[in-house]
DNA sequence: AATATGGATGTAAGCGCTTATATAGGAGTG
DNA sequence: CACTCCTATATAAGCGCTTACATCCATATT
């Protein structure tokens, strides 16, 4: 067995709550007694332990993360390993763990999220995407357990603190862009309807348009999963069209990629015959050829944010409900191309 | 505050401890107890207390995983998100949860792994990675503390379970596949030299040059991080050789995609000038263009393996230590020239 | 000198569960 | 019918820590 409070406080002979208190630096101990408990603690290389101490206290110094299901396609975003890296810094700074849910299914993500919450392992959930409908979030606001939502809660947004992009301007901005370069025939190519954020761009981008008077083309609007095939399947949609659109807009990097993929293999090049803008800026734009102007999301602060906020919901239980707004800005690359001369 | 098994047991009249018997499904309690225990469980909605349980019975059903650091490049790799379904995946099966090192630097993710350690927070660790000389690793042997590698370890194989490709082979296998193309200009272009993996498949291409009677040129191998830029240093100096190489072996897909964009930039047609075969093989080998020849090493397998290995030894301490080998296949694509014919 | 004051530490009761050991009651045995 | 044996359940002692409350002793106060 490891060595325990008791025997630190024996060495040091004190009494075990002493040593409890010195752990916690308790101003009621005095300078003198803490010096000589921490020499005990040393020299029997002493370390406390989390699972009794969260027991009596009540609290575990864990948060717990919602993930998509792992056989979502979403799951393969890279995407996620970024958020993951933001959640990552902002939780060690207050030296909180985490712990991810790993079911596969819908039903077994609820059912990770009820161990978690109902077992106590977590002190509070972050969920890594809104979604439309989602029990999960139901569950935790029925249960008033704090949790945070990286998107826009499709309900209940001013009671649920959350961090988000302000997609809808994003969006209109990115729309704005191409429209300043001469577009009109803008194509919006949208992923997951389920995301609160696809249906945000989709409407920043409707606005984007309508401000510029120019008419909403159903058929310029497409939704697909966020996976390179179907890039490609919503692209070919769109050139069979009479009138084709001049440029597009892709709310995912990697769905970006199949377009411009399956555009070289149609022998449309980008930029000159079709300009593209795409979304989050995950390194991947870069890595496209052309290299992708798109909008970026600033996905770590996304992910940084949400740790900072939900902690310190934990330290200030009466901490007010917030909506956190992460800024994005358009990075200009080489997908676009001006078409105002030409018409001129 | 919540439910306990207390309150079950005053409402199915038995004492708490025929309750937990019956979540443990002790077969010393009959079926009519059971029954009317599980009863009383779903009125109340008990739910029980993972924190309680764990240190009563000295283990959390909790898996640590260590992480590159999140600064590190490595991080960014997307073989990271796949390693990680596959752990989720098989953690699940078993209903472990999954809790990750968030340190940022090497010291700290030091202190993250004592921590869960020594705090009692975790059963068993996963490294996701195997480097050389690796503090962490020497510290779990030490303390004889049950956990898994992906890759091979540099020291102690024999006696620490480890879940890898068989790097050696799969390397030579590519080369040798490139020999047969007609190639005796083949260039290695590897990732961080600390990774065990690294070194294995510069072996696996040494041999397979050594087997075939082609000498073996220095300038033909180069070492660089596993990020885009550095493919395109790594390219531009062996195109500044005297007789510049036709074939790349590249020891990452990200790498292999930065590789090919310089050479398009260069004006260098794959796989008309220069042919290339990638690694790992994580969806961006078919997102590159033109998608790339790769060796696929099933990293989700990797994960999965290692999950599993891990709570088998979990399960029972006197598992023999292991080594599971998952295999690789080389996925033809078309990134590769057969200069066979033109020699000729 | 007697008493109030307060700082420093000790005592002990949990936190919710597991599990070794005790106990009760019923069936089986000679 | 007394006795053993077994099965089903209860009792109670932890697991290692936190924390409300009690105690002690040295000063300060009158």
């Amino acid at each position: 067995m490891a060595i325990t409070i008791k025997d630190v406080a024996k060495l040091a002979s004190v009494a075990p709550s002493t040593v409890s208190r010195v752990i916690a630096n308790n101003p009621r101990i005095s300078e003198k007694t803490k010096v000589r408990v921490r020499e005990a603690m040393v020299e029997l290389g002493y370390h406390p332990n989390f699972i009794a101490r969260s027991l009596a206290s009540q609290s575990t110094q864990v948060i717990g993360l919602v993930l998509p299901s792992s056989s979502d396609v979403f799951f393969q975003n890279p995407f996620f390993s970024t958020v993951l890296r933001g959640l990552s810094e902002g939780a060690h700074e207050k030296q909180y763990a985490l712990q991810m849910s790993t079911g596969k299914t819908e039903e077994q993500i609820y059912q990770d999220v009820v161990n978690m919450v109902q077992g106590g392992r977590v002190d509070g959930i972050i969920l890594l995407y809104s979604r439309i409908d989602d029990e999960i979030l139901k569950y935790l606001r029925d249960r008033q357990f704090p949790f945070v939502v990286i998107g826009r809660p499709c309900e209940w947004e001013e009671e649920i603190t959350h961090v988000d992009n302000d997609n809808y301007r994003a969006s209109r901005e990115a729309t704005e862009y191409l429209i300043r370069l001469g577009h009109d025939k803008i194509s919006f190519i949208g992923g997951n309807k389920n995301l609160v954020m696809t249906m945000e761009r989709l409407q920043g981008y409707q606005e984007a348009l309508k401000g510029a008077g120019i008419p909403i083309v159903p058929e310029y609007v497409r939704h697909d999963e966020f996976l390179l095939e179907r890039g490609q399947e919503a692209i070919q949609g769109l050139l069979l069209l009479e009138t084709p659109p001049t440029a597009l807009l892709v709310t995912d990097e990697l769905m970006a990629i199949g377009v411009v993929n399956t555009l070289t293999k149609l022998e449309v090049a980008v930029p000159e015959n079709m300009s593209i803008v795409s979304f989050n800026n995950v390194f991947f734009s870069e890595l496209a050829r052309p290299q992708l102007t798109s909008i970026d999301i600033n996905i770590f602060d996304l992910g940084y944010q949400a740790a900072k906020s939900l902690i310190q919901m934990l330290l200030n239980p009466k901490e007010p409900v917030k909506r956190i707004i992460v800024p994005h800005q358009l990075i200009e690359r080489v997908s676009c191309t001006n078409v105002q001369s030409l018409k001129k």
